[in-house]
RNA sequence: GCUGUUGUAGCUCAGGGGUAGAGCACUUCCUUGGUAAGGAAGAGGUCGAGAGUUCAAUUCUCUUCAACAGCUCCA
């Protein structure tokens, strides 16, 4: 007999070899009905396999995070099923499940499939997923498994075996198809009940650009079709919140083919709106000691030659700038860093001076690839909230936390509570791609894990991530879609001012180097107004949003007073705007409504003869109405408070 | 950059080998209306660009440019 621990603590004994579905049926029929794995001793696994010693179990079903990607991680196993029934001669790469469903890697011989193939496939997997096949392990040597894919012709799990040690290899078997896999599965196929199929993309074979491009299938699955017509729904409602669309929408940004791609260009409002988080950082910055500095858009070649910025990037980046005369050459700025560490030195520092924190809202200019530019998130031109603090090694951690706190101001400021912190280090593999010591870079990345540790950020650790001459601490954010986005970073670096020739005299009035943190709340002011827009879903805060009040007079008789009451909101510093069309007032309420301005004065004779303003918010309705004052105060406590739109 | 999809009016989109259509927006006129779309008239497009096939191309073919999805990349 075995002892298993369930998670409430409770401790049951079973004969040696059962399974956690068994265990399950003991418990009760429904919830064996439920059981998509299991975790035995911390381990998700087959909630099939036998567990033969004394164990602590948990049963994973379809709200366990574990039992999604179990089923989904399946359900690419079905779908590679149905696809070789449809195609015969398909060849696999691999299917794992991911954050929201599964994909599959497939080489299809040239051949190319499309969204309507997709329903095809779909409904084959339907029909296979109504066999009730169980996904059956089988662990296998080396040389059976390479026998077997041999036999298949299938290239890509012969390369992906040939990189596993012997004795570690399983298949797993549903229906008629066998896949080299690790598992765990679901018990049998008859749980997938409601399927789609997402989207055909491209994907390099391993994720090497040098490999060959497969065709990779998304899709996700469900145990029942009203999850299914939920998380669809989902997906609509977040397409609404887009940057792109609402940028157009509430005329914030455009672009233009002829101006060039990835380079937005800002309207009226979009422009208030950058203004308006300008200014609300640099009073931050200028409250904890930062100084604003202002440096040209190009430098000379030489700038990044020193810096390595050249080696590193000169091939593919925007081509230099040349001058009539011969041999000058400049570039357009990519970052602001050597021009920060030659304004270091535009004078001596004494070990009193420090730290120096140099602030400046940079425009710069990158070659990004075509096909990575992506709306406001991914540009050719933006505007980084810069700034380069150079201190004392002894001061490299205090400053790197309260650059932490500065972050945290501007995220909380804005209502961004889902970030995770992601600790950027270097390549275990490669090191080739940094510059500097290996001293130096320990130096720096121990001063940010214990930085973060310190003020209890939950962080990862993503290896391969770092700067070529640091590492960063970077704060990541979802966009509407999922997709994540780096908007604060927090660099600590020994490299640059080593380069530069960075100096400072100490106390010893002996000559040392300081060290460079670099860092941007923001990000760029491009890629943060741009989660902004999708975060709140182009409702603006307050004391963000671009028109703050719409004035709306009923008839043209009430035009005279909306004009008063305009200009008093000017003088009390309140952003309106009159809508004096000749239509009706429900259609003036309807366009300001779909402008999501978050005030509405609707003006008529009854207000004017009693000097009263009729208000309403955008989505919540008729306010009543008040006097001016009120009125005022109403909005600059909200705007004061930086309060959030609901 | 790679793979796939798309490209028709300012916006959202329909159409289709015989040189184009809707709704919204825009202009003018009527209407002066009290909390999410008042009415009428008008204007607006070499159908992304180039080449080919054809008596004829916006429609078919090729090339190219751009957008979108994903991959790769991101100082």
């Amino acid at each position: 007999m075995i002892n298993i621990t369930l998670p409430d603590g409770a401790v049951r004994q079973y004969d040696a070899g059962v399974t956690a579905l068994d265990i399950a049926k003991s418990i009760s029929e429904g919830l064996a009905r439920k059981v998509l794995a299991a975790k035995v001793n911390g381990e998700v696994m087959d909630a099939t396999r036998p567990i033969t010693t004394d164990a602590t179990l948990q049963l994973l079903t379809w709200t366990d995070t574990d039992g999604k990607s179990t089923m989904w991680h399946s359900s690419a196993h079905l779908m590679a099923e149905a696809l070789e029934a449809l195609y015969p001669g398909v060849k696999l790469g691999i299917g794992p499940a991911i954050e929201n469903g599964f994909y599959y890697d497939i080489d299809l011989g040239g051949r190319t499939i499309t969204e309507e193939d997709l329903r095809k496939v779909e409904a084959k997997m339907v029909e296979l997923s109504k066999h009730n096949s169980i996904y059956s392990r089988k662990e296998v040597s080396k040389a059976d498994a390479l026998q077997y894919f041999t036999e298949k012709g299938d290239e890509y799990k012969l390369e992906l075996i040939n990189d596993l040690q012997d004795g570690t290899i399983t298949f797993y078997t549903q229906g008629g198809f066998t896949d080299l896999c690790r598992g765990p599965h679901i018990p049998n196929t008859s749980f997938i009940k409601a399927i789609k199929l997402t989207n055909i993309a491209g994907a390099y074979w391993r994720g090497n650009e040098k490999n060959k491009m497969l065709t990779r299938i998304y899709g996700i699955t469900f145990p029942n079709q009203k999850e299914l017509d939920e998380y669809l729904t989902l997906i609509e409602e977040a397409k609404k919140r887009d940057h792109r669309k609402l940028g157009k929408e509430l005329e914030l940004f455009t672009f233009s083919e002829k101006v060039g791609l990835g380079l937005p260009m800002w309207l009226p409002k979009g422009a208030l709106l950058r203004e308006r988080l300008q200014r609300f950082l640099q009073e931050a910055q200028m409250a904890t000691g930062y100084l604003p500095v202002v440096t040209p858009h190009i430098g000379n070649k030489n700038l990044y030659v020193t810096s390595g910025h050249y080696e590193k990037y000169g091939q593919d980046s925007f081509r230099p700038i040349t001058t009539p005369e011969e041999g000058e050459e400049f570039m357009l700025k990519p970052m602001n860093c050597p021009h920060h560490c030659e304004l270091y030195k535009a004078s001596p520092k004494s070990y009193k001076d420090l730290p120096v924190r140099f602030a400046e809202f940079g425009t710069v200019y990158r070659y990004e690839q075509h096909g990575e530019l992506h709306g406001l998130t991914r540009v050719r031109g933006f505007t980084q909230d810069d700034a380069h603090l150079f201190c004392r090694p002894d001061q490299v951690k205090e400053e790197f936390m309260k650059v932490i706190d500065l972050v945290l101001y501007v995220f909380n400021s804005l209502g961004f509570s889902n970030y995770t912190a992601q600790v950027s280090l270097r390549s275990k593999e490669d090191r080739s791609k940094y510059i500097g010591t290996d001293e130096n870079w320990e130096l720096a990345e121990k001063a940010i894990i214990e930085s973060a540790a310190e003020k209890g950020l939950p962080t990862v650790v993503e290896y391969g991530e770092a700067a070529f001459y640091g590492p960063k601490l970077d704060f990541m954010v979802k966009d509407a879609l999922g997709r994540k986005w780096q908007l604060g970073t927090i660099q600590v670096d020994y490299n640059l001012p080593e380069r530069f020739e960075l100096e400072y005299i100490g106390a010893d009035n002996a000559k040392h180097r300081p060290v460079m943190i670099h860092r941007a709340p923001f990000g760029s002011l491009e890629r943060f107004i741009a989660v902004l827009i999708e975060h709140c879903g182009g409702k603006f805060p307050l004391w963000l949003a671009p028109t703050q009040v719409k004035i709306l007079p009923i008839s043209d008789k009430s035009q005279e007073y909306a004009e008063k009451v305009a200009a008093q909101l000017k003088a009390a510093d309140i952003r309106a705007e009159i809508d004096d069309r000749s239509e009706k007032i429900g259609k003036k309420i309807r366009e300001a409504e779909l402008a999501k301005i978050p005030y509405m004065l609707v003006l008529g004779e009854k207000e004017a003869a009693d000097n009263l303003v009729a208000v309403r918010r955008q989505s919540k309705g008729d306010l009543g109405t008040m006097t001016m004052d009120q009125f005022k105060a109403l909005v600059n406590e909200e705007v004061v408070n930086r309060k959030p739109f609901e």
